[in-house]
DNA sequence: CGACATTATGACACCGGTGTCAGGTTTGAA
DNA sequence: TTCAAACCTGACACCGGTGTCATAATGTCG
């Protein structure tokens, strides 16, 4: 066999038309039973698979999803985060099970990023993950929107915001942090993180926790805050400034699992004890998080369930039923960081 | 504009016939350089981007490579390997780099997977990354070969195996580890993994591993080694059985840091330390391995160079180039668990 | 000025399926 | 016996590009 087979090929061995064969092969209830074992056969035989090109053509559709992932421009790019990562995980899994294929495409957060993926027909909806600066893409959302893209993001969904989106709810696993610690009586509390709308999600991340502890009659100081963003590096030296400064505290909530463990580092230089000094509570409970010393008490976000509910509402959407913006519930995972 | 541009828009509004508008896109020397700007510009005005299913059709290629990722059917998705999750960041950005899509698809080990990405004209070649049973699978890759599919393989090269491969000198990357222990004197050494045909890298391990120890005059004890899978959980019991046993030794090499990681939950358990009674060494150099309590000495695997090859290796095989098996050198990364 | 090369363009078949329409055969009812 | 409904099948246009071939316009040279 020169090449490989097509649908004419499987109707001429077959001794039918070649629309029979189509028919036949997508189980068309207008094929006759005996004819359709026959063609299957062959088809079989000549390990025929249908060529996705044209049939995509043809319908119009792809059965495809792509996921952009965006990255801050790291050097080392092995270091990509870990949440994110089982988050494709999660996602892989749950277009397999939908019959979808996945393409997947690592975007720079600072270039022009390409979203045509829709638009070449080379997928029928787009997934958008990342922690990025929202108020940065605004703009592009809205023009995604005015070309009919269909897309969903994971994040926080802020107000005004044109996108539909899928989050954790992050200001409740804020509070959840902040019980916690209150529970040990730990009220001299500092964050690491960045608490301005460029990061919504770690802003209501901090609005839960600081509304947690004035519910309970105690205000946060501004002055036991640092700014960081998602890596272990930025949390390190988020820390390092604090205590450089001689500001004391004796728990610590960081946005996020890697800023955790680079506060830890940066406690454990300079002879602070996690928890017996500060106890330390992180977001996202990476694989990590379960190995770092001690380990760390974090706040998990369900990333199975966040992949099958974007992959779930992107297709509702590319179906045309109203979706609604989802928000999941996140739970304390307690361990050595905190007791 | 009712639905998606199409070139013979393009061509209406600028004037043209729809060739010249296919030609004028794709930068054929053959078009007008005014012609050219004329349909840029419209093209861009009616933000038209080529269909790429009709494209793909026509030219019998798709610019798309798929990668399948073969799992262990593990309980918990979110608990992935690290190691190839670095390994698919890299493999994303070579894509990226050549112009290639990827398609990503997670495999089960055990079910008979589907690898007809290519015969569907869904991706131009394969990438098959796992840890797997290779032997399970050589009538399999016969088959794809037989079928003229092009794909490559991430994993040991050995013989009679018929496909082509990208790997790490995991023989080498076994001799570096023990000259490691043996500097410090540390010969009597456990090994966790499993050291059979069926884990073909990390028999290659052992081997190179077991290779340095003779050729310092030591044999290895058959008694210090424990069978386990890639995992935190087979490592862990792995170790705790030798301990079990009462089997003495001041090192330990595990054949993968996820392995390393659980021996030494199994070893603090047991009140043994490390590094001062047993030194340990992993081998990946997955992020978490830097975490770790002591942080873990391990081989390193260069992962973005791995992704690099893999994809390149890919496309000479598709450009019908010859294609050798290609040897990555690793390098040891030294920490505090063998120190 | 005529022969010929060069350049730019349009017409058209083609890739491999899908869906519509028309037609032929069989079955059942009037 | 006659007609219609049910069932099955083939012919054919179509999806939106790409590549080949023919042709027109312009330039070059003996």
């Amino acid at each position: 066999m020169k090449g490989k087979a097509t649908s004419f090929d499987i109707a001429h061995y077959a001794g039918v038309s070649q629309s029979t064969v189509s028919r036949a092969l997508r189980n068309s209830p207008l094929v006759n039973e005996e004819t359709r074992k026959r063609v299957f056969e062959v088809a079989k035989q000549l390990n025929y698979k249908v060529d996705k090109n044209a049939s995509n053509l043809r319908t119009q559709q792809s059965s495809t999803l792509a996921l952009l992932l965006f990255e801050d421009p790291t050097a080392d790019e092995s270091q990509i985060n870990p949440f994110f990562l089982a988050m494709l995980g999660s996602i892989t899994r749950a277009c397999a099970t939908q019959g979808y294929d996945l393409l997947v495409s690592f975007q720079s957060t600072s270039a022009d990023w390409q979203a045509d993926y829709e638009d070449s027909h080379r997928a029928d909806g787009i997934i958008l993950l990342g922690y990025g600066d929202y108020v940065d893409y605004q703009a592009k959302f809205s023009s995604l929107i005015e070309q009919n893209t269909k897309f969903v993001c994971w994040g926080a969904s802020v107000d005004n915001r044109p996108d539909l989106t899928v989050s954790c709810d992050n200001y409740g696993g804020g509070k959840l942090a902040a019980a916690h610690l209150l529970r040990a009586n730990r009220k001299d509390c500092a964050f690491i993180g960045d608490a301005s709308e460029h990061s919504p999600e770690f802003f209501a991340r901090y609005q839960g926790f600081k509304d947690e502890f004035n519910q309970h009659g105690i205000n946060l100081s501004e002055r036991k805050m640092a700014n960081a963003i998602s890596t272990e590096e930025s949390g390190y030296h988020a820390t390092r400034s604090l205590i450089a400064n001689n500001i004391h505290f004796n728990s610590l909530f960081a946005a996020s699992d890697l800023i955790a463990i680079g506060a830890i580092r940066a406690l454990k230089e300079a002879g602070i004890k996690v928890p017996d000094d500060v106890h330390v509570v992180g977001f996202d409970n990476i694989a990590v998080a379960s190995f770092t010393n001690p380990p760390l008490t974090t706040v998990q976000q369900d990333t199975t369930l966040a992949g099958q509910m974007l992959v779930n509402n992107l297709l509702k959407l590319i179906r045309g039923e109203t979706v609604e913006n989802t928000l999941l519930p996140p739970s304390l995972i307690i361990r050595g960081s905190s007791v």
